[in-house]
RNA sequence: GGGCCUCUAGCUCAAUCGGCAGAGCAGCGGACUUUUAAUCCGCGGGUUCGGGGUUCGAUCCCCCGGGGGCCCA
């Protein structure tokens, strides 16, 4: 055996083992005792003619000790179990949470049947029952097996039911979070919702989906660290996207006028209650549109997705408290918004110099290579964004912090890029494309000069998406929204909440 | 990157000043044909995250490492 076999083994309970905890032992012993009497722990098929749901809806009448005369049977996991002697309860869970008691006993399915019941059955099986639907003398919904069979035996115990897993077993183990704690399953439900409404409102615009490269010989579209991996046919190095920004673009220039994709992004970066290293996100490009229709689109996107959520455009988030996502949007700018907090007037002109005092004032840390507009940025990220609680557009920022974004039609310095935060954190963007192949080009190369000085989240000249942007782009509005962040916006959870699986170091 | 907190039975958590490592649920054996976190009797279950140190003695104190969380940058 090499050292790694060896490491792959180590954590490994051997199931027949001595060391097993002993719950899992006496699990892994029925299930071979099982085999030996030449019953199936894992058959390929049992008999179930209604879910759980259905038996409920169907018989939601019954009256207390009534019996139907509908025989059935049913399946599911067994999450409560107790043996009052001649007779057993189960009570059985389905995939959507529904649960539904199962009473075996002595009269219905005789006595080596019930021994075998309550040698066989522990909790967290998959158990199967066909009898008659009742409601039991407490008036519990019930069916009253006249014969049973093992769906699929657990060799794990379930947690306790009565308390929630600690926060980091939930997300190591999501699937057993999910088994039990509805509200991780309706997280699930939440999310798939969303999605579906996004789309749904894109296509009632005529945007059309496309998927665009993940796997890029350049990565660009942001300010952002990228994975690397590397190609063996190619013998290249290769980037996980950033960002589809600059494929989309080029979606956009060869016709695809109204064009959008919902798919992952990979960022190099940390991860805590906000940020995941990969996050899905949605972005929009509108051709004839720009920063005012894209924010319009935006606003529809969020407000559509809350109501397909909460029926209602105000949304109760975790912790109780409402959160009110409806009519239009405060709109502030940047640089209005950031004089007002500072006490002083502030622009995209204001010199390098003076920002660098007022940073000093409010213990803002300054880098050497940070142009004005990064400055400026800077003080506004810790001056304004900790008050910006309800959905608020903030517009106008500075070119050079921009590389892809128009420069603004009136205001000297700025340009057509609005940020939207919500309970003060980022939620999306949205631009008025810069759609020049000559500026844009003149950005590329700032940019190069920004990443050699030391900034490793600046972008890198993109020679191909230049070549496409050569070939004429009509004017563009386009717009970023992470998708987990939406999902944030609306339910009040971490990041870690929203997402399925998240990535968590390796036990 | 820095600071603070945390890691104990399958799960959730206790353990006083450094002195036999416990509870609830879960589990095992027994009783019970209507239970709703059933009840009653009895019984097991631990690499106290890993490694080192101090000590007669370490879950506890010290050092190194790992996982998780919070705050700061």
């Amino acid at each position: 055996m090499t050292d790694q076999q060896a490491d792959a083994t180590r954590e490994l309970p051997d199931p027949n083992g001595e060391d097993l905890p002993e719950q899992m032992r006496i699990r892994s012993e029925k299930r071979a005792r099982i085999l030996a009497e030449g019953k199936a722990p894992y058959p390929i098929e049992v008999e179930r003619t209604h879910t759980l749901a259905q038996v409920r809806a169907d018989h939601a009448e019954l009256e207390t000790g009534a019996s139907s005369g509908e025989i059935i049977s049913v399946a599911g996991r067994v999450v409560r179990f107790r043996d009052a002697g001649k007779l057993c309860f189960a009570v059985l869970q389905d995939g959507d949470g529904t649960q539904l008691q199962v009473m075996v006993s002595k009269n219905g399915v005789g006595d080596e049947a019930l021994a075998a019941f309550k040698a066989d059955v522990d909790l967290g099986d998959f158990v199967s029952a066909h009898g008659e639907v009742i409601s039991s003398r407490r008036g519990e919904l019930s069916v009253m097996a006249d014969s049973w069979a093992m769906a699929s035996k657990a060799l794990r115990p379930l947690p306790v039911l009565h308390k929630e897993m600690s926060e980091e077993a939930r997300v190591r183990q999501r699937y057993v979070d999910l088994i039990v704690r509805p509200a991780a399953r309706e997280v699930v439900k939440t999310r798939a919702s969303v999605v579906r409404s996004l789309r749904d409102t894109f296509h009632s615009h005529d945007f059309t989906e496309v998927e665009t490269p993940m796997l890029q010989s350049l990565h660009g579209g942001a300010a952002a660290r990228p994975f690397q991996t590397h190609m063996n046919a190619f013998d290249i190095d290769l980037f996980l996207r950033i960002a589809p920004e600059l494929f989309l673009k080029r979606a956009v220039v060869g016709g695809i006028d109204r064009v959008f994709e919902i798919n992952r992004n990979f960022r190099n970066e940390g991860a805590d209650s906000t940020h995941s290293p990969e996050f899905a996100m949605i972005e929009a490009y509108q051709a004839y549109g720009n920063y005012n229709t894209i924010g319009d689109l935006t606003r529809e996107l969020v407000q559509n997705a809350a109501l397909a959520v909460a029926g209602s455009t105000t949304v109760v988030l975790a912790d109780g408290t409402e959160y009110d996502l409806g009519g239009e949007w405060r709109q502030i700018t940047m640089f209005g918004s950031l004089s007002e907090a500072a006490g002083r007037e502030v622009t995209a002109l204001t010199e390098r110099a003076e920002l660098v005092e007022l940073a000093a004032e409010h213990h803002v840390p300054v880098q050497d290579w940070y142009s004005p507009g990064k400055l400026a940025e800077e003080l506004f990220e810790e001056l304004v964004v900790p008050d910006l609680y309800a959905p608020t557009f903030v517009r106008d920022y500075p070119e050079d912090t921009s590389p892809l974004v128009s420069a603004h039609r009136t205001t000297p310095g700025v340009t057509e890029k609005w940020d939207l935060y919500v309970r003060s954190f980022e939620l999306g963007t949205g631009y008025s494309e810069l759609v020049d192949p000559v500026v844009q080009r003149e950005r590329f190369v700032a940019q190069a000069r920004v990443a050699a000085a030391g900034d490793d989240e600046a972008m890198r000249l993109d020679e191909d998406f230049l070549r496409a942007m050569e070939y004429g782009m009509p004017p563009t509005g386009g717009m970023g929204m992470g998708l987990d962040r939406l999902l944030m916006a609306i339910t009040g959870l971490g990041i870690r909440e929203t997402i399925l699986f998240p990535l968590v170091k390796p036990e």
